[in-house]
DNA sequence: TGCAATCTGTCATCCACTGACATAAATTAC
DNA sequence: GTAATTTATGTCAGTGGATGACAGATTGCA
């Protein structure tokens, strides 16, 4: 990795910190662009070729797991039922959690406390899922053999999966550490998997 | 009501008609709120007195629906199981579909083929969702007697039927009269309750 | 008819966001 | 090491969504 992309993360990194102490400090409405491209001194036209907008900054967590998720559904053995290898997906995205640098960590919990303290930004984050449940029911519908227009299992399959997994994220009142998100989520796992009906994804 | 009721929900309709019609032929984005307010001859402040925003012209219809259902879920019988009350509100919103004028159905009709179109104002719709979501969870938790913040269920049960509401809803790629979208949302919550294991919302 | 409440338009302003262009920095080729 | 190329950044000007303040018009009621 050559030194401009290297230095391009670490401006990326600094900004994104940047926002969330000031979201945390003065609220994300009554922050501007401005303000946050002043705190890591850059113009506000240049915040804009990192993030594509303000929202952007809150949904950069659900990116990157969106990326996990889709990965590791690509590669989970196709003879498994559908919301099994969904929730392999899930876990996954809790091992990177698992073994995400000290920084990460802080940057998830502050974006946790961000959400609660400003319950209308979770409403970004489900908006963005809907695309995503878009391209993981495609491939759902691959592993069936169906088409997703026609088949409005794999729909349901991704819906649930994903309800799951924002049912396990949910804030509890008093935030936690990492690890106690992660088990909280893996319990949520399983109160799914109790919920459905054996071999209801088939 | 008065005449001024009435007539400011006649212009709340024209507005909203402009607004759909305007967005069909030229796209979303590409439509100004000034536009909008030229074409039912209003200033683009008064506009935003009639809706608070111009995202809020997609949500008439969830709004609609949310209070439908919050209402159904207060008056049905407490002993019947969580999930199952939750099916009823949907379908109180299909018959209130059903009831409605030649006029409101062009309009769900409209707006249906502006979200087939424009697949990103989809999560207009479900980011207003997670609010829905919260108020829902507060009556499931009431009827199961727990607190919402430590009751997982709750969330699960209303985020699976939130889930199943909103496959049932999703574009078909062709769409049809509002019967067949209530046939095919009829036929979701069937798919949706055989594949759940009986007594899991107990 | 006249008073009070409410609705509306105008104006000024803020802020998120974008395109165009010039400059500065890093990468590559020589 | 320097020149040429690519890419990142800043400045500027502009668009469009959204809000507060105020004045004038409209409606409802005594």
């Amino acid at each position: 990795m050559g030194l401009r992309e290297l230095k391009k993360e670490r401006t990326r990194l600094s900004i994104l910190d940047a926002a969330l102490d000031l979201f945390l400090e003065q609220g994300y409405e009554s922050t501007t662009v401005e303000q946050i491209a002043g705190a890591v001194e850059i113009s506000p036209r240049t915040f804009f070729r990192y993030f594509t907008s303000k929202d952007h900054l809150v949904l950069w967590f659900h990116d990157h797991g969106e990326g996990i998720m889709l990965e590791t559904l690509r590669s989970v053995p196709s003879d498994e039922p559908p919301f099994t290898a969904l929730m392999h997906a899930v876990r996954a995205v809790l091992s990177d959690m698992q073994g995400s640098t000290p920084a990460d960590a802080q940057r998830f919990l502050k974006l946790r406390r961000l959400l609660e303290e400003h319950p209308h930004l979770v409403g970004l984050s489900v908006a963005r899922g809907a695309d995503t449940e878009r391209r993981m029911a495609e491939l759902i519908a691959a592993r069936r053999g169906t088409d997703p227009d026609q088949d409005q299992l794999c729909h349901l399959i991704v819906a649930f999966a994903m309800s799951t997994m924002r049912v396990g994220f949910e804030c509890p009142r008093r935030d936690g550490t990492v690890t106690e998100i992660i088990d909280r989520m893996r319990e949520t796992i399983a109160l799914a998997e109790r919920s459905l009906r054996p071999g209801w994804d088939l």
